[in-house]
DNA sequence: TTCCAAAATAGTAATTATTACTATTTTACG
DNA sequence: CGTAAAATAGTAATAATTACTATTTTGGAA
């Protein structure tokens, strides 16, 4: 493994982040301090990343993938207005898995759940 | 709205099977009956029928759509090794919707949960 | 029955997020 | 320094779905 700038700004940007970013919102915003940085290096190095297990991939359906610096087990609600990504963690999420594994006597591998939300603020009459 | 034998046997077939069909599938299979059949024509009408709430859409990350005949409210489990796909249904699940209301002070207005599975059969051996 | 406008279809093109590919550049070790 | 491995930039490919358009089908009215 050899050092490279983009790698090192990239971790940098997303690991000081809490919105979690898409790749296409980390590449625009890198992008203004390495003029010649490709999204395919974005990519390619939060895919490393998610391996690494430094941070998440959040795969939402019909949507971008988000990433998360937080690699505790939880789970996301997205705002449907305003597009803004809270991190939930709950014990009864993560006892689903042993309750659906006696039910229906199978392994669960794991689990993708999204919650689609109206947030407090975009309640309250929005941003 | 007027009749169409294309979208007759596309309900026909979504509605007696119990596979969680993709389009892919629909139009495949439904492809031998009507030869000049249009994959275009299978998803707009998929699309319809959801809207008529007459089947439910599930939507996988980074997978094909697959569609559901059976419109009360449950969840999915997709088995990682055959791809099978089973109905779930639980209280627990229904639950966290009001949980996360209350504790993260926000209108829940859906979720998507898949759970990722090695199903019975494939666990005792494999198919 | 025949005419015709609305609706539906077939087939192709476009879209969107992501991955793959390749020529060039960078890194770091001997 | 020289060089091989690794990384990058930039483009092309992929895959599921949606959009578009010319043609066909449907069903009510003359």
């Amino acid at each position: 493994m050899k050092y490279s700038k983009q790698r090192d700004m990239i971790l940098q940007y997303i690991t000081s982040s809490c919105t979690h970013p898409t790749a296409e919102m980390v590449y625009k915003d890198l992008k203004e301090e390495i003029p010649n940085l490709s999204l395919g290096t974005v990519y390619r190095n939060l895919d490393r990343f998610v391996k690494e297990n430094l941070i998440l991939r959040i795969k939402i359906p019909n949507d971008k993938d988000r990433f998360d610096v937080n690699t505790k087990k939880h789970v996301h609600a997205i705002c449907t207005k305003c597009g803004k990504v809270t991190d939930i963690s709950l014990k009864q999420i993560d006892d689903l898995d042993y309750c659906i594994q006696d039910l229906f006597k199978c392994k669960v591998i794991s689990k993708s759940l999204v919650f689609y939300t109206i947030c407090n603020e975009c309640d309250k009459g929005g941003i």
